[in-house]
DNA sequence: CCACGGATTGGCT
DNA sequence: GCCAATCCGTGGA
């Protein structure tokens, strides 16, 4: 069965602001990963937002190197990283080229081709409740439910094979802010978004 | 060349 | 809640 979605990608210009004003508006989005015929799509449900200039955690801190170049070319790109020997961590690179600016997607609630990213995740196709909450509330896990790796990274949002489409709603979400997650460095700074209460959030 | 540590995860206590 | 796994990128010698 095809599934087509009716709502609009969000224009470059959305990406070309503030960090935080985009982390925030992540929040309610629909992030879109086209892969072998296959459309993976999740709500993006958790962000958090890192600055080149002013954030000793960013990557881009420290300027541009063969890892972080992605995120000096300004708003519109993916950029994509590996960590930990295992795991890759997906970004939205946003505001001016130069500016080393980008949200990390931390987390996405899981609505078209959960199947997939199941024998993705676990390498089967039947889960449990838990498991399925457990799919794509972490930044390496919904990296590997959607099959997204270092191939992905600069990828452009305004391409079709990743994109993120405006589904917000009319109502308002009911957004929670907290210090952000496993990072040792401008630990304090309350740049992590999510929406109150929803289930695939990483943490309270 | 080598040492260090990381925007994490999952398993075990 | 604690901690090992795992390996690439980065920076210093």
């Amino acid at each position: 069965m095809k599934t087509t979605f009716t709502f609009d990608k969000l224009p470059l210009k959305f990406y070309k602001r503030d960090v935080l004003t985009v982390a925030r508006e992540l929040l309610g989005t629909t992030l879109i990963r086209k892969k072998d015929n296959l459309t993976f799509a999740g709500i993006i449900v958790e962000t958090e937002a890192y600055d080149g200039k002013t954030d000793q955690a960013a990557h881009s801190f420290n300027g541009m190197t063969k890892r972080n170049e992605t995120m000096f070319k300004g708003g519109g790109y993916l950029y994509v990283y590996f960590t930990y020997g295992n795991h890759y961590c997906c970004n939205v690179v946003t505001g001016n080229p130069g500016g080393g600016c980008a949200v990390l997607i931390r987390a996405v609630e899981p609505i078209n081709e959960i199947e997939t990213m199941t024998i993705n995740r676990y390498s089967k196709s039947t889960i449990s409740d838990k498991e399925l909450l457990n799919l794509t509330n972490g930044p390496g896990k919904l990296c590997k439910a959607f099959s997204i790796d270092l191939k992905d990274n600069s990828a452009e949002l305004s391409d079709d094979q990743i994109f993120i489409l405006n589904s917000k709603n009319n109502k308002l979400e009911n957004i929670s802010t907290s210090k952000r997650i496993g990072i040792s460095k401008s630990v304090d700074l309350p740049w992590r978004f999510f929406i109150t209460d929803n289930k695939f959030v990483s943490r309270k």
